[in-house]
DNA sequence: GAGTGGTCTAGACCACGAG
DNA sequence: TCGTGGTCTAGACCACTCA
């Protein structure tokens, strides 16, 4: 008595874990699998979506859906010391800019509206398609001031943010689920109806200052975060003094 | 240039934020804003699902769409120490069974296939609307033998598992977005259009032994996740040793 | 140009909520 | 019962990919 969707749905993902469509294959068109169901092709859509959402299938325009080769996950690591909690890139390119403090930026970075901040706009790739990007935001005094409009090197700019940088305090995430804005979907070339991970980092010093924001997104079929807690002795004594 | 769903999405997104239509009130029918828009019911459900996952407008079948009051974000705070990290809730109900390591439970638990397991399914309420749910699992030898099948309780059945439980060493959660499957859907009773966080948390003792898995699921448009990591000199050096 | 997915239409019928 | 949203149909037209 379920969903039609989710029967259509069933049935593909039963062929796809089974084995019977193998990964990187093509599935029939969308028209032809429709008529195959007796379905109309925004049902069968629907029911791709479904699939499309579990990773299980990749959608290209023009081209058609494809069975997804597995383990082919990105990994956001949390609470990671390094400037950028990107994820594992096969290869990551930076442009950099110079922007005005605005929307949740100013309560992010606590600092005036309008004020001066660097953007590092960072995509990240593998095999030369889009899989995630980050924007990170970093006060003037604290970015290197001859760094290039096109950077060809990430670690050398993580580098030189170090240098400037104050010893760190904090890292704190917060994670949402959420779908992508039309200018997110067309960067990362994904469908709109796809969930996304959109990840916000502030870093703060031990004076308490923020020494950097990033907004990272990354696509919700191919992505997960890992967080990581080590609970020593002493820390569990901490949090009792004061819990939360 | 852009879509009409985007379109339609924008303009009834400043008439939100500006005020023009206040939180609490519902939004006229669709089929009444399809004909304002001159669009298709289909073309302005999908601007109305846009609005949904920013958290702005809320569906209730057969009612109509509303504006959500802001700020009645649902936040799950990672590396908690408690026995379940569920979100601060007004209300948990909890059901308790027992079932088979069966699936990823295998791999999480570190248990053979079919072995016994306690689940705990808790239910998280606000003004008697479930807005969260997590499912806990916890290998027989660390579960209290006594407990009802309906237990009241939350903290006395968190006070039982801590007491049978070793001292924890490390708490690991994996955060993915991804839509629901039409069972949870219909839990959280939200859209299966919308997006959720789905977390998964595994806590270890200092044996390195998995003392519990759980499950939990947060509906994307009101929930957030947040983790926090304090960066110590201790820690700074040691991740320098064991980078990663 | 042929074939694919992306967006959209103008309906139909069903399920839920409130009176 | 009536008005609401939920699902679905059978198309149409556009954008993209590849030969």
């Amino acid at each position: 008595m379920s969903s039609h969707r989710h029967a259509i749905a069933s049935d593909l993902r039963n062929q796809i874990t089974t084995g019977r469509i193998k990964a990187g294959e093509r599935l029939p068109s969308e028209t032809r699998l429709a008529t195959h169901y007796t379905v109309s092709t925004a049902t069968l859509r629907s029911a791709l979506a479904v699939l499309q959402s579990e990773g299980l299938v990749e959608k290209i325009h023009g081209k058609g859906n494809f069975v997804r080769h597995p383990l082919r996950r990105i990994t956001y690591v949390g609470g990671a010391c390094d400037t950028a909690a990107m994820p594992s890139f096969s290869r990551i390119s930076i442009r950099t800019t110079h922007v005005q403090a605005h929307g949740q930026l100013i309560g992010l970075l606590r600092v005036p509206a309008n004020s001066q901040l660097t953007e590092y706009f960072c995509l990240g790739h593998e095999e030369k398609s889009p899989h995630s990007f980050a924007r990170i935001y970093v006060p003037p005094d604290l970015s290197p001031a001859e760094v290039p409009d096109e950077a060809p090197c990430f670690k050398t700019i993580q580098a030189r943010l170090e240098k400037l940088r104050p010893p760190l305090a904090e890292i704190q995430e917060q994670v949402t689920a959420r779908h992508p804005t039309p200018e997110e979907a067309a960067i990362l070339r994904i469908s709109s109806t796809l969930a996304v991970l959109a990840i916000t980092r502030v870093t703060t010093d031990r004076t308490g200052r923020v020494v950097e924001a990033t907004l990272s997104v990354l696509p919700g079929d191919r992505a997960h975060a890992c967080f990581t807690t080590h609970h020593t002795t002493e820390e569990k004594a901490k949090e009792h003094d004061d819990p939360q």
